[in-house]
RNA sequence: GGGCGCGUAGCUCAGUGGGAGAGCGCUCGCUUCACACGCGAGAGGUCGCUGGUUCGAAACCAGCCGCGCCCACCA
C-alpha cells in the first residue's frame, strides 16, 4: 500500500474527513458490531441505546449520550467479551403527528379529513424515507452498534410485545377503564400523562365572585382564576372548622348567570387562610375539586370541550366560544350584575402541555389507566438494595420519593400513529375484548366488533426496549444471551417518563431487571447558558462539528466537558480535541516513518518491504499486553515511559468503569501530550533517527497501547494510526484493550527521571529569566555524576568537571560565566529567588512552630514539612 | 410549599481536611529535521458573604446573598 504510506509521509496535518467514512465501513464489513447471540448475560456486555425518536435528527444529547455508550462498548468489546450495543428508533406519536399533521395543514386539510387509514399509510411512508436518517448520523459519530439488529417499536414483534403486556396487565387488574379527571392539550387533541406536563408560572388575576346564598341577604364570596369555569360549578366549600361559615353548611348558594343551587358543604381540603375561606367546587374543570366532587358524590358538569371551546352545558350565551373568549365574557357578564367584588394580579403555577406547549385543560374523560403501585413495589426495592444502582446516586433517593408516590398512569391517546389499543367493543351486545390478537366476532351475540380507537401513550411501549428488542414474548437465543443490559446512560429528565417504567416491566415480564447500572450524565446547555433548544435557536449541530473538527474532536470534547451537573457547551473542548487527534497522528508519524531499520530519512524511505518491517517490530504479544520486544528496556527513560503508560492505562480504565468519562479523557490528553510527546519523545528522538532499536521497539509498543487505549473515545484517528503500525494484524475496534502491568511500574526509575525532568525545567526557566539568547549553549559543572544526557540537550548546557567561574547554582548545576550571560539579570535573579525561599522558609518554620500541628498533624505530613524546611534552607545559604 | 444542585484565574470547568489546578484566552521568546491544531517561558485567584468546628477549611457545619433545576391539586 505505497499510497497509504504516502499519506502518512506526505500529511502533516490529521484529516479526519478523508477517512472516517472508509474506516466505518471497515468495522461494518468486519461484523465487529455484530455479536452471535451465545453465551449468558454474565459473560457478555449488552447495552440498549435509548432509542431516538424517528422524526429526530441527532443533537448533542444523543452525541454526548452515544459517545458515553460507545467508549464503555468499545472498551469491553477490546476486552473480547462479546458485546452487544442494540440500536433502534422509536416511533414516537407525538411528534410523528407534529409534523405530518403540519404537512397537512400547509396542504389545506386535517388528519380527520384525510382519514386513518390513509393517514397511517402516510405516516409509513414518511418513516421509510426518513427514519433512517438518525441511525446513519449515529454512524458518522462512529458508534458501534449492532446496525444488523435495528428495532423499531412498531415492528410486528415489538408490537406483540406490547399485546402481550397490555393484556396481562389488564388480566391483573391493572390496567382500567374509567372516566376521569385528565390533562387535556388542546394542541395535540389528545390526553397527556401528568409527567408530560409542565408547570409554568403564570401571571393571572384572580377575580372575587359573590355568590349569593340563598334565601337570604347574605353571599358567599369565592376567589377564583378561571371564572369561566363557574358555568360548572356544582358546590361551595367551606373548610368543617372555619367558624365564619359554619352556619352555611348545609345551606344553597344560587350560581350567578346560571342559577343553579349549589349545596354548600365542608371539606378539609379546603384553606381558611387562602382567599376567602370558601371555594367554589367545579368537579368538571379542576383536578382538586374533581376529587372534592366524587367524596361528595357532586355532580360532574363539562362546560369546556376538547375542542377547547364551551359546550351546550355553559349556556346558550357561551357555548361555541374558545375558553379565552369564554373568559372575558364571563368576567363582563359577572360585572354587568354587579357580582365581582375585588381583582388582583396573582402569580401561580399553570400547567402547559410539554409537547405542544398549549395550557392543559384539566377536564374528565373515558380513558385507559393503569394502576402503578404494585408494579412499583418491586421496582422500588431492586433500587433501594442497589441491584440496579443509579450513579451519581442523589439521583436513587429522587426516583425512590417519585416511585414511592406514584399514581395511576393515563395511556391512551387520541391518536394514531402509535400501538393501537387491542381492545375491542361489541356494539350489539356491549361485550368487550382484551386480546392479543383481534378477534374475529362477538363471541355472545356474534356481532361485528370495533377496536378501541385510541393509541397507547408511545412510553408504554419504550418500557419494554431492554427486553421487547431481544425477541420478547419469545424465549430468543439473544434474550438469553443478552438481557439483563449491563447500563444506561440518561440524561435526567427521562429518569420517571422511561427508566422508572423500563425497572418496572423488566421486573413484571422479563423476570429481572433491566440493567445493572443507570448512569445519570449532564445535559449540555448553549454556549450562554440557555437550554439548547431548536425552537429557541440555540442548538449546536453535532454534525456541522464533526464536519468541522472530525468525529474523534467531538467525542473527546463532549466528553472533557462532561459532568454530573449541567455544563455549557465548550468549543474549547472540542478543539482541544481535534488538537489532540493532530498530536497523536504526528507523534505517531515521528515513530513509524523512524523506526524502520536501516533508512531513516522522512519522506525518501517508502519502504515496502513489510517482511523485514515485522521482524524488527515488536510483535503485539497474545493478550494484547505487547510491550515491545524488550518488555523491560534496560534504559531508565525507557522504563519511565512504561511505567508512566501503566499509571495512564489504570487511571483511565477506572475513571471509565466510574463513569467519569470527563477524568477519563483528561487523562488520555494528560499521558499523550505530556509525558509521552513533551517528554518521552523529545528524550528519544535521538536514539530514534540513530536507528536505535530498543528506542525502536519501545515507542512502537507504547504507540501500540496508547492507541487501544484511546480508541474507545477517540475510535477513528487511532484506527487510521494503527493501519500503519507494523504490528498490525487486524483493526484495533477489535485488538485487545491494555490492562495495567503492576511489574512494569517502577518508583525508583520514576523519580530518577522525573528528577532530570525537573532539572530540565529549571534550567530552562532560569535561562529565559536571565534572558540568554535561546541558541546558545552554556556550561555547567555538576559534582559527581553528570545529569541524564537529555538534560543538557534540551536545555541547551554542555557540562564538565572543568573549572570556570560559577555564577549561578540552580538545583545541583553550577552555572559558569560566560558572554552569554548578563551577570546583573543573575543577581536580580538571585535577589528574586532569595526573597521567594524566604517566604517559604518563613510559612515551613511558622507551621512547626505551632505545638498544634506538631502534636495533632500525621507524623508523615510534620515530617514532610520538615524536610522542605531545610531544602529551602539549605538552598537559601548557597545563595549567601 | 418540599427537595436537589451550583457560586474557585478574563472564560468554561476540575479539585471535598495538610502549601490553589486544567484547557482556552493573555504576555514574552522560538520557521529546534512529528506537529504553529506546534515548542519553551511567564503573568493572573481575599476559592459568593458571615460565623462556627479543627493544630490546619476552597473543602466539614450553620446562617445569609445570588443563580439554576425537579417535584407539588391553596382556588
Amino acid at each position: 500500500m505505497p499510497n497509504h504510506r504516502k499519506n502518512l509521509e506526505a500529511r502533516t496535518r490529521y484529516d479526519p474527513g478523508e477517512i472516517e467514512q472508509r474506516i466505518f465501513a471497515e468495522w461494518l464489513q468486519g461484523g465487529y458490531f455484530h455479536p452471535p447471540a451465545e453465551g449468558t448475560p454474565a459473560q457478555n456486555y449488552s447495552v440498549a441505546i435509548p432509542p431516538p425518536n424517528v422524526t429526530g435528527a441527532l443533537h448533542m444529547g444523543h452525541a454526548l449520550n452515544g459517545t458515553m455508550q460507545d467508549a464503555l462498548v468499545r472498551m469491553q468489546r477490546m476486552r473480547g467479551r462479546n458485546t452487544l450495543w442494540l440500536l433502534g428508533t422509536d416511533h414516537a406519536s407525538i411528534a410523528v403527528h407534529a409534523v405530518l399533521e403540519k404537512e397537512l395543514r400547509a396542504e389545506g386539510t386535517s388528519r380527520h379529513e384525510l382519514g386513518r387509514e390513509a393517514f397511517l399509510e402516510r405516516a409509513w411512508a414518511w418513516k421509510e424515507k426518513h427514519g433512517s436518517q438518525i441511525v446513519n448520523q449515529y454512524k458518522r459519530l462512529g458508534a458501534s452498534c449492532d446496525y444488523e439488529r435495528e428495532r423499531f417499536t412498531l415492528d410486528e414483534g415489538y408490537v406483540r410485545a406490547v399485546y402481550r403486556v397490555f393484556k396481562e396487565l389488564y388480566d391483573k387488574g391493572y390496567i382500567y377503564r374509567d372516566n376521569y379527571m385528565v390533562n387535556w392539550d388542546i394542541g395535540s387533541r389528545s390526553v397527556i400523562s401528568d409527567l408530560e406536563v409542565e408547570n409554568r408560572k403564570v401571571e393571572d388575576t384572580i377575580y372575587f365572585i359573590d355568590y349569593p346564598v340563598e334565601d337570604s341577604d347574605d353571599v358567599l364570596t369565592v376567589a377564583t382564576v378561571r371564572p369561566e369555569t363557574m358555568l360548572a360549578d356544582t358546590a361551595v366549600a367551606v373548610n368543617p372548622d372555619d367558624e365564619r361559615y359554619r352556619a352555611f353548611v348545609g345551606r344553597h348558594c344560587i350560581l350567578p348567570l346560571v342559577g343553579r343551587r349549589l349545596p354548600v358543604i365542608a371539606d378539609q381540603h379546603v384553606d381558611p387562610e387562602f382567599g376567602t375561606g370558601a371555594l367554589k367546587i367545579t368537579p368538571g374543570h379542576d383536578p382538586n375539586d374533581f376529587e372534592i366532587g366524587r367524596a361528595h358524590d357532586l355532580d360532574e358538569i363539562t362546560v369546556i370541550g376538547e375542542d377547547g371551546r364551551m359546550t351546550e352545558a355553559a349556556g346558550e350565551r357561551f357555548a361555541g366560544l374558545t375558553v379565552a373568549e369564554a373568559h372575558k365574557a364571563v368576567v363582563a357578564a359577572l360585572r354587568e350584575e354587579e357580582r365581582i367584588r375585588g381583582e388582583e394580579p396573582y402569580v401561580h403555577a399553570v400547567p402547559f402541555s410539554h409537547r405542544s406547549g398549549e395550557r392543559i385543560e384539566p377536564l374528565i374523560s373515558l380513558q385507559w389507566f393503569c394502576r402503578m403501585d404494585e408494579l412499583a413495589q418491586p421496582a422500588i426495592e431492586v433500587v433501594e438494595r442497589d441491584e440496579v444502582r443509579i450513579v451519581p446516586d442523589q439521583w436513587k433517593r429522587v426516583y425512590l420519593d417519585w416511585m414511592r408516590e406514584i399514581r395511576p398512569w393515563c395511556i391512551s391517546r387520541q391518536l394514531w400513529w402509535g400501538h393501537r389499543i387491542p381492545v375491542w367493543y361489541c356494539d350489539a351486545c356491549e361485550e368487550t375484548y382484551i386480546a392479543e390478537t383481534p378477534p374475529e366476532r362477538c363471541g355472545a351475540c356474534g356481532g361485528e366488533l370495533r377496536q378501541d380507537e385510541d393509541v397507547l401513550d408511545t412510553w408504554f411501549s419504550s418500557a419494554l426496549w431492554p427486553f421487547a428488542t431481544l425477541g420478547w414474548p419469545d424465549d430468543t437465543p439473544e434474550l438469553r444471551a443478552f438481557y439483563p443490559t449491563d447500563f444506561l446512560t440518561t440524561a435526567r429528565d427521562i429518569l420517571f417518563l422511561w427508566v422508572a417504567r423500563m425497572i418496572m416491566s423488566g421486573l413484571e415480564f422479563a423476570g429481572d431487571i433491566p440493567f445493572e447500572d443507570v448512569y445519570v450524565h449532564s445535559v449540555i446547555q448553549a454556549r450562554d447558558g440557555r437550554r439548547m433548544s431548536k425552537s429557541l435557536g440555540t442548538g449546536i449541530d453535532p454534525l456541522e462539528e464533526i464536519e468541522v473538527h472530525g468525529a474523534d474532536a467531538l467525542r473527546f470534547g463532549l466528553l472533557a466537558m462532561s459532568s454530573t451537573q449541567d455544563v455549557r457547551y465548550s468549543d474549547a473542548k472540542v478543539q482541544q480535541g481535534r488538537d489532540l487527534a493532530n498530536k497523536l497522528w504526528n507523534a505517531s508519524r515521528l515513530i513509524l516513518l523512524n523506526s524502520d531499520s536501516g533508512q531513516n530519512q522522512p519522506g525518501t524511505n517508502a519502504r515496502q518491504d513489510t517482511n523485514a518491517r515485522q521482524e524488527q517490530a515488536p510483535v503485539g504479544v497474545p493478550g494484547g499486553t505487547a510491550q515491545g520486544s524488550s518488555p523491560h528496556p534496560t534504559r531508565a527513560e525507557d522504563r519511565w515511559i512504561l511505567s508512566r503508560l501503566q499509571r495512564a492505562i489504570a487511571t483511565m480504565t477506572e475513571r471509565l468503569e466510574a463513569y467519569d468519562f470527563a477524568h477519563a479523557a483528561q487523562e488520555a490528553y494528560r499521558f499523550l501530550w505530556s509525558e509521552l510527546c513533551d517528554w518521552y519523545l523529545e528524550i528519544a528522538k535521538p536514539r530514534l533517527y540513530d536507528g536505535e532499536k530498543d528506542a525502536a521497539a519501545t515507542l512502537l509498543g507504547v504507540l501500540e497501547q496508547t492507541l487501544a487505549l484511546i480508541h474507545p473515545i477517540m475510535p477513528f484517528v487511532t484506527e487510521e494510526i494503527w493501519s500503519h503500525h507494523p504490528a498490525r494484524e487486524g483493526h484495533l475496534a477489535v485488538h485487545p484493550f491494555p490492562q495495567a502491568d503492576d511489574s512494569l511500574i517502577d518508583l525508583d526509575v520514576e523519580a530518577e527521571v522525573d528528577e532530570a525532568i525537573e532539572l530540565t525545567r529549571r534550567l530552562r526557566a532560569w535561562r529565559e529569566l536571565v534572558g540568554v539568547p535561546v541558541g546558545s549553549v552554556l556550561s555547567g559543572r555538576v559534582e559527581g555524576a553528570d545529569p541524564h544526557e537529555f538534560v543538557g540537550r534540551l536545555a541547551r548546557f554542555e557540562f564538565s568537571s572543568d573549572g570556570g567561574d560559577p555564577i549561578a547554582s540552580v538545583g545541583p548545576v553550577e552555572v559558569l560565566a560566560s558572554g552569554e550571560v548578563d551577570a546583573a539579570a543573575v543577581r536580580e535573579r538571585i535577589e528574586q529567588r532569595r526573597t521567594e525561599l524566604r517566604s517559604e522558609v518563613e510559612r515551613a518554620e511558622r507551621k512547626l512552630g505551632n505545638e498544634g500541628f506538631v502534636a495533632k498533624a500525621p507524623p508523615e505530613v510534620v515530617e514532610d514539612e520538615r524536610r522542605k524546611l531545610d531544602a529551602y534552607r539549605s538552598e537559601l545559604e548557597e545563595l549567601g
